[in-house]
Formats: C-alpha cells, sequence, structure tokens
DNA sequence: TTCGACAATGAGTATTTTTTTCATGTTAAC
DNA sequence: GTTAACATGAAAAAAATACTCATTGTCGAA
C-alpha cells in the first residue's frame, strides 16, 4: 500500500510518516498544492490525502484537476471545522471520504484502510483475486492452483501493484515510483528481473504479464 | 494475557492498574478516546476494556472503528448506570459484554477472564490448545505429546501471543509492543533468540512458526 | 542477606535470502 | 540487417534472519 499526502504542516507530515512507518505503509509527501498536483497525477497511489487549505493551490483545485485527468484514485479531503462548504464541493467533485481538522492520526489511517480496500479490485480482506490467483498481501504469499510461492518484499510490491488494476498499463517510471521510491537511482533492469520472475510463478495460470514495449507492463487475463 | 482499559478517570485506572499487577496480568491504559483507538487498533490485546463516556471520542466510536477494521478482539463496554440505549449500542455494534457502573473490580475480572478464554480460538480454562500442542498460560507449561516444556516468562508470553491467534501475521514491532511493552528499547534480535527457542521445543508437533521476511511470525499447522 | 540457578540481553558470527550488477541472448521495430 | 528494448542467467553485494556465547540481571531457597 502506498499512500500520498498533501499537506504543508510539518509537524503532522512528522507523524503521518512515523505511523505509515509503523504499519508497514509506503508514502509521499507533498508540502504545497503545486507539488501535490504533481505527485497526485502520478497513477501509482491507493489513497491520495489532501488538505484543502494548502499554499500555491488548494486541495478542491488539485481534485479538479486529477478527476479531470482521469486519475480515480480514492481521495480523503482533509478540511478545517466548520468549512462545509469545502465539504460538500468536496465531494461533489469526486472526493471518496472528508476528515475534519484537527483529526486523530488513528483515525485517518482506519478511514484509509478502509478507502484502500473498496471491494471493487477484487480485494477480499487481505487477499487479492483475479482470475486463477491469489495473493495474500500480508504473509505475501502467492496462491496458484498447483503451487504456493513466498514473495519477497520487492516481488511482492510489483504484484500488488499489478493485480489491483488489472488491464492498467504502468510504466516503468511507475514501477520505479511505487515500489523503490522516488528519487532512488536504480537501474531499470531490475523492474525486467522481478517481472520475469513472477511470470516464471504464473506460468500455469490464468494470467499474464504482457510487456508494453517502450511503455512498461500490464497484467491481464490470458 | 494482555488488557486494555479506555478509561480516564485516574482513580479508576490506578486501581485497575494495581489489581492487574496483582493477578499478573499485563495492561495498557489509554485516558481518551483518541488515544484509545490508537491502542485498540493494535491487535495485540486479549480483551479492551471501552468506557463510554470518554473524552474527544466515545467508547462506541471506537468500538465502531475498531471492528471496521476486522480487529475481533473481545471488547467490555462499561456504561453509567441507566444509559440501556447505550448498553444496546454497544452489543448491536459488536460489543461481547457489557458492565453498569459503578462496578466490583470482582465481577469486572471474573468477565474479564471469561471474555479472555472463550472457545473460539482453543482456549479451554487457563490452557490454549491447537493441534497437537497445549500451553497452560498459568504455569506457562508447553505440553507436547512428547515432552513437556516450562517456558520462561518472556517465552510463554511470545507463544501465547502467536497461539492465540494463528495464522495472523505479527509484525515484530506488534510483539515488542505485547511482550516488552510499549516504550521499551530492546534490540529486535531478541525476538528471533525467543522464537528459535520456541522453534526448537514444537519440532516434533503439528505446529510451525513461520517467518514472513521483511515483516515478522506467525504460527500455523504444518 | 547471600548464593546459586536460571532468565534476559547484547554482541558477534554464521547462514540464508534478497537485491543488485553485469554479461549476454533474444525479439521487435525501423 | 541494424538498433534499441527487453529477457535471461549467473554471480556479487547487501540485507535479513538464525544461531552462539558471554555478561548482566532477577528471584527464590537456604
Amino acid at each position: 500500500m502506498r499512500i500520498l499526502f498533501v499537506e504543508d504542516e510539518k509537524k503532522i507530515t512528522d507523524a503521518l510518516q512515523e505511523l505509515c512507518k509503523i504499519q508497514n505503509i509506503d508514502c509521499d509527501i507533498a508540502n504545497d498544492g503545486e507539488e501535490g498536483l504533481l505527485f497526485a497525477l502520478n497513477p501509482i497511489y491507493d489513497v491520495i490525502v489532501l488538505d484543502i487549505m494548502l499554499p500555491i493551490k488548494s486541495g478542491i483545485e488539485i481534485l479538479q484537476q486529477i478527476r479531470e485527468q482521469g486519475i480515480n484514485t480514492p481521495v480523503l479531503m482533509l478540511t478545517a471545522k466548520g468549512t462545509i462548504d469545502d465539504k460538500v464541493k468536496g465531494l461533489d467533485l469526486g472526493a471518496d471520504d472528508y476528515l475534519i481538522k484537527p483529526f486523530s492520526a488513528k483515525e485517518l489511517f482506519a478511514r484509509i484502510r478502509a478507502l484502500g480496500r473498496r471491494p471493487d479490485h477484487g480485494i477480499k480482506g487481505e487477499t487479492i483475486v483475479f482470475e486463477d490467483v491469489n495473493f495474500n498481501t500480508k504473509k505475501n504469499i502467492l496462491q496458484t492452483a498447483e503451487k504456493e510461492f513466498k514473495l519477497s518484499v520487492k516481488e511482492a510490491k510489483i504484484l500488488e501493484m499489478l493485480l489491483k488494476r488489472p488491464n492498467q498499463v504502468f510504466t516503468r517510471e511507475q514501477i520505479l515510483d511505487r515500489v523503490w521510491g522516488f528519487d532512488k537511482e536504480v537501474n531499470e533492469n531490475n523492474i525486467e528481473i522481478y517481472v520475469h520472475n513472477l511470470r516464471k510463478k504464473i506460468i500455469n495460470t490464468q494470467v499474464k504479464i504482457d510487456t508494453i514495449r517502450g511503455v512498461g507492463y500490464t497484467l491481464g487475463k490470458k
């Protein structure tokens, strides 16, 4: 699971970062609206958390613009107390949930988890099901009809990303961003290796990973 | 056994803490609803005791939210006299028992013990049974077909934690929190040592402890 | 209160697994 | 056919976990 927080208060972002670490969640932080939009346009997140009051560009604007661009990542808006207008606006524009500031961090995560596992992507509790494979995201175990594979952390992250959105094409850059994190200097060949390993493991299933030459990869039904 | 009390009256929490100590029960205390939810989302407790009237966030809300998150730890609600509505609400939302304030400590602990050994986790009286091992939580004795082991306190706490929820993955962090307590600075290597010792003891049984690399441990059937 | 036995911990080494690098083979597009 | 992108295999490097041992701490019995 990877989350984007767009929030300018350092005190808050520090706490969120720490909480993510404890819960084994990957996250990125954008400190203003401009940066936020830039990050949010990258369709690699399970959930985006948008503060409304932000420098440069408001959360509402960000939401509006990413939805225009066809990004349908679940969005949770943070609204200041009493600005119900904003809340309504946000929901109108396609926010999926909202939370009134000041909020408790744990409540935020409760809602994030709820958004992150909405059942429209074959997610059943802690496992993702697609065709004849299922993947336990807690134990990182890939189950096929004939065999069971314990995946490494990186393998698991790539599979989870592809499996959560079958038929969506992910660029190599997006995979790097989500699995290795931004500003990591990693050889793109590593992606090829992990895809190769995954392909070996799903070879006898109804699932395949296609190469989109010059772009990236996508997972789908055979 | 580890219990969470969410209760804001210091007089009560002091007494509970003392009573736990006498009975050799580990406990944590949260003084308001926010903190309570934070603690309660950590699936390391055998029982959670929730006062309903709490600062910041009510016990009902906490219960609601932890159940949404799939935490199925038994919950005992404390309701003020006459607020029967609250009682019903609590049971509706998935509370497992309730107690009307003011209550006698003896009764509270009787009910806690009852909740703590509900038979859905192989708990029979003071022993936990799973496959061909059983573990006496009072005497810290692990019984296998061929042998009997007297476990040390730490060994016993880890085994109890794993044994009570087979197949659930516990992160190293959660194990530290439950066995050593919060804010303890302990080398994670200690977990490995105890897991190693436990594995040696269950080697000829139907039970195994799996490593989930990069995450933690889980106990299950071979 | 002191002693002895055992438990808990820290530090270090060994082992296993993961991650990355590198070298080379294959395929698709032009 | 040439070239760039991708696939594959093997091995080096790094990281995580397993295990060992020495030291320190704790607790009960004498």
